[in-house]
DNA sequence: GACGCCGATTGCAACGTTGGAACCGGTCTA
DNA sequence: TAGACCGGTTCCAACGTTGCAATCGGCGTC
């Protein structure tokens, strides 16, 4: 149905490895030859297969990237960043999303519609340390995140307590003291909820400043909706606070959203940070104070760490940790500088 | 390297093709043999190389999606619906960015990177109807979206027209009179910015509301920083008006920010409306009117019209076109009925 | 003038899979 | 008892490509 080397060759009046050569830059040609050759995939408007290439050399040229669902803004943009680095470097993505699933999570690992790819950048947000051995994969993988630190295989993630205990120092820096926390995980030592929080614990510690649970409002999963629930709960609770750390940014624009609505003025009232810095939050009422956690940083480091593994599959290098530098973005919702009343 | 059907062979102690039939149930075998050969497979963890099923085939069980930006909220909730659509029909999506960038959308469109995909659903963002010739390709293409009409290939998309009229009539019905327009494109007739510039018109012509080129912003690009951008203009132009409609939530949403600022009370002076229900406009101050035009109806349908060309190559039906159906969603920022002035 | 070398090209096998034909032993039917 | 039929399995070719070895004529060298 397509053309192929053989149409090619015919044409050309040469053999199908004529072909191949003039196709890879095989130097010993003769340059009439090459031209009749030239002119013929032209004329035929010939492309390789590249199943059948794929098929010989062992490598397909597309590499997989799992995502807990692209509805999810940060996840969205990292797919963005991570698919523009790929093309750079002439791969393809094939996009899967998990739905944050452990048991999905699970299951694309071992899928066999991997078999198209030469290896996975995968962002568990299911699995936990518990899950450690099933990243021992026959495949390069990449895994991002903080769901599972010292697996078997390289891993790109951000500063999530330097960044967090930076976001915390830069509330208590403009004034604030009381300082409420969404979107904690309860009991989670590592994980993104987990670090952050002991970030955020770390910096009042260190301030001085004693940690008070009854500000710290927990919820499961990081969307706007939540955010909302949960600042709604620690107004109703009567508890007091001058500023909330959403941890991230979904979470913080739902929770500005709440204060709003109850009357209270942010910053004047209360100030609000968030984490990530998605596009959005340069564009909320008020635009969104945040902490730049170096996404486009990792899906580079991500997409180069891969390919790297790919080209030398036969080294066994051991696991690699990448760290991307974070910077907090002062905004409208934190100043930097505001006084607690006026 | 790898486990191959030669290997399970070996230890089941049959021919490959044996082992081929096992897998692909077909129905005369032993039920000694199968078992045998299911517990090879089992014990060496089997599982098919697909690049060389796909080579026999011709199938590769993938297919490509072309978007504009993953960081255009529209986009990337329309790619997790297909993604989703795929998954259920067992088909894996390959995310290609075109960055809008006409030259980059006919250059993928005769890109060999494609060969790895048994074809594309491909929403243009740059092209238009100069280049309908472009999309007569070798492989089944759907195209999404409103740059092209009457195309040699399937399309699918919304009632733009019909849904802008139905925005329109809302926020007249509502009792605004002096509706500004967020994102028009000069010149343009087809097109989303066209098309709703025209649904828009044609209701205030039938409300006998004469239309005001004074009150209509254009910008090229449905970014936020634009929406926020024309609506300053309009602010600054000193033009008087009681309603916005936004042609996309984007554009809306930014639009809405400035009057805030600008001290304009939402939707007590001015109501607001958008376009495409991105998972957002529940979550703005105050959340966002806007019209729902059918994002995962139109994803799942191009999924599986892509899927039905796939399966029928050798059918030559002629090209069709899927319109979904839209709705307008009321919340905050216009609804039903409001006073203009209290 | 035999030898080796070099440039240019070709032929063959292989990557892992599947479809179709072929085979083979047994049972049913005429 | 020959022939048809059937279930179960194997064999072979092919998908389009590339790596390796082989080929072949001409040329330079000793």
């Amino acid at each position: 149905m397509s053309i192929t080397l053989h149409d090619v060759a015919r044409v050309a009046g040469v053999s199908i490895k004529t072909v191949s050569n003039v196709i890879h830059d095989y130097p010993h040609i003769r340059p009439a030859t090459r031209q009749r050759v030239e002119e013929a995939i032209v004329e035929l408007g010939y492309t390789p297969n590249l199943t059948a290439r794929n098929l010989r050399s062992g490598r397909t040229g597309a590499i997989a990237l799992a995502v807990p669902d692209l509805s999810l803004s940060y996840f969205a943009e990292l797919a963005g960043f991570v698919i523009q680095e790929a093309e750079k470097a002439g791969v393809v993505v094939l996009v899967e999303q998990t739905g944050a699933d452990r048991r999905r999570e699970l299951d694309l690992l071992r899928s066999p519609r991997l078999k198209l790819t030469d290896g996975m950048i995968f962002s568990p947000l299911g699995m936990g340390q518990e899950d450690l051995e099933a990243l021992r994969v026959p495949y390069p993988l990449v895994i991002l995140g903080e769901r599972i630190f010292d697996g078997p295989v390289d891993h790109v993630t951000m500063r999530n307590v330097e960044g967090a205990r930076a976001a915390t120092e830069y509330l208590l820096a403009s004034g604030r003291r009381r300082i409420a926390v969404v979107g904690a995980h309860r009991g989670e030592v590592i994980g993104s909820a987990g670090l952050r929080l002991r970030g955020y614990q770390e910096a009042l510690l260190d301030a001085g400043i004693p940690v008070d649970e009854t500000i710290i409002g927990y919820m499961r999963d990081w969307h706007r909706a939540n955010g909302a629930l949960a600042m709604r709960q620690l107004i109703d609770s009567g508890a007091e606070f001058d500023a909330v750390f959403g941890l991230n940014d979904t979470l913080a624009l739902g929770a500005m959203r709440v204060l709003q609505e109850a009357g209270l003025r942010v910053p004047h009232d209360v100030a609000v940070i968030g984490w990530d810095d998605i596009d959005e939050a340069q564009y909320s009422i008020p635009s969104l104070t945040t902490v730049d956690p170096g996404s486009a940083w990792i899906a580079r480091t991500a997409v180069h760490t891969l390919l790297d593994r790919v080209a030398h599959a036969d080294r066994r290098d051991p696991p690699t940790l990448h760290l991307s530098d974070f910077r907090v973005v002062a905004r409208e919702s934190a100043p930097v500088a505001y006084p607690t009343v006026t």
